[in-house]
DNA sequence: CGCGCCCCGATACGGTGTACGCACCGCCGA
DNA sequence: TCGGCGGTGCGTACACCGTATCGGGGCGCG
C-alpha cells in the first residue's frame, strides 16, 4: 500500500489533534460568535465525525477553556519596561487588543490554562518592583483586566446594536425614550441629560479614561503602601 | 358555568402576566442559573401552555431583558448623602447585593428598560455636585459596574469550581500544578508565589480592595479636573 | 340563537450536547 | 504468519432547546 499518511478517510484533511480542533473552533467563533460554535459545526469545518471531537475533549465547556488557552499561548505578552505604569497600560492594550480579535472569550471565564500561563507571569512580575502584597498586586491586575472586560463589552453591544437594527446609540436612544413614561416629562433629567450630551461614541477615549482612573488609583495605592 | 374567573384552563394557576412570566423565571434562574430557565420550564412552572408565553415575549432575549428589569426595578436605589464617595461605595455595595442575589444576570448585558431608569438617574446624579464632564460621569459608573461585575464573577467562578469538584482554590491549584509544565522547576516564580501565598479566599476583602483602588482614581480625577 | 373572531397551546421542525457501541487499523506476542 | 487487542473514528439515538405554524374552542356581537 502505497498510502503514505496515516489510516485516516478519504473526506478528511488533517489527522485531527488538540491544534487542528482549537484552530478550526477559533477560526468559527471570530466570525459568528461562540454561536457559531457547535460540535458538528466544528467537526464538519474539519471534515471529521461529531463525535470524534469527544476523544480529546470530554465536553464543550473544554473545548472553550482549549480555545481560551491556544488564543493566549499564541499572544506573547508585552515586554516590560520596568515603570509599572507604562508597563500596565502595555498589558492593558495588549489584552484589549486580543479582545478585539476575539470576542467571544468574553462570553466566560475558563481557568488559567498552560497557555496562559507566561502572560500572567509576566503581569505579576511586572508589579513586583512596586512592593505591593502578592494579594494587592492580583487585585490590580483584575482591575486592569475588568477594564478591559468592561470596555470591550461596551463596545460589542453598541456593534451588535447597530447589526441588529442598523441604528447607532444616538438613534437607538431617540426611538426608545418614549417608551420609558417620565422621560419626556422631566422626571429622569440626568438621564435626559446624558442622552443629549452624548455624541458619538468613542471607544478608545472611553477605554483610556476607565484606563486612567485605575492607574491613577493603583498610585494611590503604591503611594500609601510605601509611604505607611 | 360557574366559572368565575375568564375562561382559561383547570390547571393553570395565574391569567399569565408580564409580571407573572417575570417572578417565574427568575425563581427558575435563581436556583439553577440561567441553564434551567426555558421557554417550556417558565410554562410548566406557571401551568401555562409553552408558546402562550410569545404574547408576551418576543424571544427568550426578551425574556430576559424582562426579567433584568424586573429585578432592578424591585430593587431601590440608595439614599444620598451627598458625599460622593460614601455614595458611591453605597451603589456599589447595593450592586453587588443584587448580583449575589441574582448571579446569572451576569450572563449577558440587557439594554437599560424602564425598571432601571430609576436607578441610573439616581447613579448619575450621585456625581453630579463633583463638576465632572457627563464623559466622564458615565466612565465612572462604567468603573464602579465593572468592578462589582469582575468581584462576583469571580466568586462565582470559585463557587462553581467548590460545587462542581469539591475543592477550594487552593486544592484545585494543588492538584492542577502538575499539569502545567515548568511550574514545578522555577520558570514562573511570581505565579508559584501567587499560588504559596493565597491564602482563604477573603471575597468581602477583595471587592473592597478593588473599590478603594477605583475610588482613589476617582477622587484624582475629580481633584485634576476641579484644580485643572 | 348563530356566527365570526381571536387567543391559547399542541404539534412540528431544525438545531443542540452527548451517551453508547460498533468497525476498523496498526501493533505485538506466539 | 497469524490472532488478538487496544485505541481511534464516528453513525445512531435521545433528550432538550427556541420558535413557526395552525387548528380548535370560547366569547362577544348581530
Amino acid at each position: 500500500m502505497p498510502d503514505a499518511e496515516s489510516h485516516d478517510g478519504r473526506p478528511g484533511r488533517t489527522p485531527l489533534s488538540f491544534a487542528a480542533i482549537a484552530d478550526a473552533a477559533i477560526r468559527l467563533a471570530d466570525h459568528g460568535g461562540m454561536h457559531a460554535v457547535s460540535m458538528r459545526k466544528v467537526a464538519a469545518e474539519l471534515g471529521s465525525g461529531t463525535m470524534s471531537l469527544y476523544r480529546y475533549v470530554a465536553n464543550k465547556e473544554q473545548l472553550y477553556a482549549l480555545m481560551c488557552d491556544t488564543v493566549l499561548a499564541a499572544e506573547p505578552a508585552p515586554a516590560r519596561s520596568g515603570d509599572w505604569r507604562a508597563d500596565l497600560r502595555a498589558l492593558a492594550e495588549s489584552e484589549r487588543a486580543v479582545y478585539r480579535r476575539h470576542p467571544w472569550m468574553l462570553d466566560s471565564i475558563s481557568p488559567l490554562g498552560p497557555g496562559g500561563i507566561a502572560r500572567v507571569e509576566n503581569s505579576l512580575a511586572l508589579l513586583a518592583p512596586t512592593g505591593l502584597a502578592m494579594d494587592d498586586i492580583v487585585g490590580v491586575l483584575g482591575m486592569v483586566s475588568s477594564t478591559v472586560h468592561a470596555a470591550i463589552r461596551h463596545e460589542m453591544s453598541v456593534a451588535d446594536l447597530h447589526r441588529s437594527t442598523g441604528m447607532d446609540v444616538h438613534e437607538w436612544h431617540a426611538a426608545h425614550s418614549g417608551d420609558i413614561k417620565g422621560l419626556q416629562g422631566g422626571e429622569f433629567p440626568m438621564v435626559a441629560r446624558m442622552i443629549a450630551e452624548t455624541g458619538r461614541v468613542d471607544h478608545d477615549a472611553a477605554f483610556h479614561r476607565s484606563l486612567a482612573i485605575v492607574l491613577d488609583g493603583v498610585a494611590a495605592l503604591i503611594a500609601r503602601t510605601g509611604a505607611g
